[in-house]
DNA sequence: CGTGCAAAGTTGGATTTCACAACCCACTCG
DNA sequence: CGAGTGGGTTGTGAAATCCAACTTTGCACG
């Protein structure tokens, strides 16, 4: 894991899914591409490079690789409990590359069950309240080693 | 930039804040450390590497840099709005990480205005609704180039 | 039978990035 | 005057990444 810095869950999360490439793998398998190939094209990543991603992946417990056929054996990466999880992520990453790096209109627009265009929002999970600074304390930070 | 897969805000989102450092650094100056030493102490980023993070949150208009001393000149990092609009996604990486990474105790702990120890949670900002996978549907998804 | 195609990777070599330590400069403090 | 501090830059070697080509197992055609 991180050898120094502080110790931190950010931290602990990025030596998972922060190398280049592991978060657009996991979009295209959360948008349901879930072969080899397809996550190759779809994401821009060198054969190689991918090859290592999944393994490393699968390895954290994030994806499961499953024969889908057995003459001859293919094999396709579907998202654990873990790799669903990251998809409230994804989308505040793609709210905030939406507003403040990519020109024009959102190049991808999902919805919600309520009718309306989907935007995530983050709030408290108890109270259900916005997360502004001001209502943002720290209680306790890692020790930095 | 070579701009192979799929047209998309995540895409263009990791390009600014997907880089190695780049998510610790934000973390650390949403802690409130906003000098270049106290950054690269931790983070545990090398200063050459730290530097050109620094210049390109900077450019990308994630970051500010500010001198708070004239003589010596010395300067602080502080975070623009779109700085401060990732302090979401950071809260989310460090639930992720603190459910399905670290072991033991949560290394940081945050209370929410409520009173309660805060855990993020992910919303419809329209209905306030959950964000489960029947309840999201694509509406329109990015080309692969 | 031989050719072509597809999926899921490996392999080899060039290029780019990263890590680590050392160094630099402008100033302040004792 | 010498040491210390903040904010970096430079040089060198190790590691990661990119790219194209190749491999393997089987099926489908003509």
């Amino acid at each position: 894991m991180t050898a120094r810095g502080r110790v931190c869950s950010i931290a602990n999360a990025l030596a998972v899914i922060g190398e280049r490439w592991s978060l657009l793998v996991l979009r295209e398998i959360l948008l349901g591409e879930r072969r080899f190939d397809g996550i190759a094209r779809n994401t821009g990543a060198s054969r190689d490079i991918l090859a290592a991603r999944l393994r490393t992946l699968v390895e954290a417990g994030v994806l499961e690789k499953r024969r889908y056929e057995e003459h001859p054996p293919r094999y396709e990466y579907v998202p654990t409990e873990a790799g669903r999880a990251l998809h409230p992520i994804l989308l505040n990453l793609m709210e905030w590359g939406d507003r403040y790096v990519t020109d024009g209109p959102a190049p991808t627009v999902w919805r919600h069950s309520c009718g309306a265009e989907f935007h995530p929002a983050t709030v408290c999970a108890h109270c259900g309240g916005s997360v502004t600074e001001e209502q943002m304390q720290v209680v306790r930070v890692g020790p930095v080693r």
